[in-house]
DNA sequence: CTACCGTTTAAACAGCTGTTTGAATCGCGT
DNA sequence: ACGCGATTCAAACAGCTGTTTAAACGGTAG
């Protein structure tokens, strides 16, 4: 056995592991068993638990982002279309169909539980996806929304996505198998938030309302900054 | 010391403290430390650490239901004032101003983590919300909504509300501190989630497009289920 | 073959965990 | 004042934790 598989085999089998049991429930011994190796490999090769958890957090980071690249769009595309890519691109890592989504749930655990990779998973995976997003939205809304109002919508986007793979116990417990496996698998749930956001945002070009709400918010802290001169 | 003061006073320091550390990562010795009281206190009044723990989790849920009941309305409240009205309590029961907020902490751990309470906590907290969600819904959406898609948009609310409470983090690190301080407090929150719902629900409703969607879903079936036989 | 270095191993380590114990203490009705 | 049950206490328990150690192993260059 070479280097590169005895530490290959533990990054490979601890993931999973402690996307299951979270990190203090996780033995290193525990892993070191799955992977079939001794105990002290863990400190060999990676020094100590912690810098193991935050390995294997990458890495499901990494095997998220190569199943689920970012979809390709021409010119052409229309701006309605990429945002429906990118919310499907989102929710099918977040719900992988086949595979046990034990990367989605340790990357959740993570931020729920920040312990040194967060910051960098939050920055790096997190931010240019997040970009990408508001920038469509902007270009789905009439001009004069204001930055806020953008990054609000965008979180309300993420926040529906992210609600079915981090509560899913929350949907098993309210909603009968039969309608579960019908309208809630990663496609179907994808649509819906598509319909859902596209709705909302149309209604708003059609309304204007979002800009009258961002002159109104603007005026109260014009208001607001005289006050305090 | 009575019997009830001891007791009162481990449930008291324990619900923080097992919001912030965890279950594992939390130890009885900390806790009774907190609460004054000697470590066999807790085996004396809960049995063992996990009946505390159950325990803290429905102290906690009490204490959010108590702090922030359930709208009062009158029958001539229009729907969306109602609507209004249940995303600004159920925000402000994942976000308390003032307070630490530990109580949905705690409770989100658990929906994430069960350990025994979580069924009583959907099924006695959350399903009775839920239904006057999915009610309302049903009542803001032209007649010939199925009730699946009525189920997704009230995930879909809760989803954007749970958002900013379990992953504030994320917020933390997008976005700058002038502008959260501005635009993302629970009052500004709740009233987005509100119009970007509003908003959705209206579009739907003129369009029509809910009701020719879900008259396809049927169709969908159908065939599927006389490709079956 | 030999010497060497990266790797693996079993064993031991110190520290912390939840829980139990049995005696000491307290509060209160008699 | 007494006695009794409820409560509190310090101490000990057994078990598991992450980590370290020093010896053994294995392949490979000289």
């Amino acid at each position: 056995m070479t280097r590169a598989d005895s530490r290959a085999h533990i990054l490979q089998v601890a993931g999973p592991i402690f996307a299951k049991d979270g990190y203090q429930s996780t033995t290193i011994r525990r892993i070191c068993e799955a992977a079939g190796v001794n105990v002290a490999a863990v400190n060999y090769y990676f020094g100590d638990k912690e810098r193991l958890y935050i390995e294997a957090v990458k890495h499901a980071r990494d095997l998220l982002e190569e199943r689920w690249p970012l979809p390709k769009w021409t010119e052409s595309t229309p701006a309605d279309e990429r945002l429906r890519g990118l919310i499907h691109t989102f929710i099918r890592r977040l719900i992988s169909p086949a595979q046990g989504e034990w990367q989605m749930k340790l990357i959740l655990r993570e931020i729920i539980e920040p312990s040194g990779a967060a910051r960098e998973l939050v920055q790096e995976g997190f931010a240019p996806f997040f970009n990408v997003l508001t920038e469509l939205i902007q270009q789905l809304l009439p001009c004069g929304a204001s930055d806020p109002q953008i990054h609000q919508i965008g979180f309300s986007v993420i926040g529906q996505c992210v609600f079915y793979a981090a509560h899913q116990q929350v949907v098993d417990l309210m909603i009968e198998e039969v309608e579960r496996a019908e309208h809630f698998d990663a496609d179907s749930l994808a649509e819906h938030v598509w319909r859902f956001t596209k709705s909302a945002l149309a209604e708003y070009s059609r309304t204007d309302s979002i800009v009258n709400r961002a002159k109104a918010d603007n005026a109260d802290q014009l208001l607001k900054q005289e006050h305090q001169a």
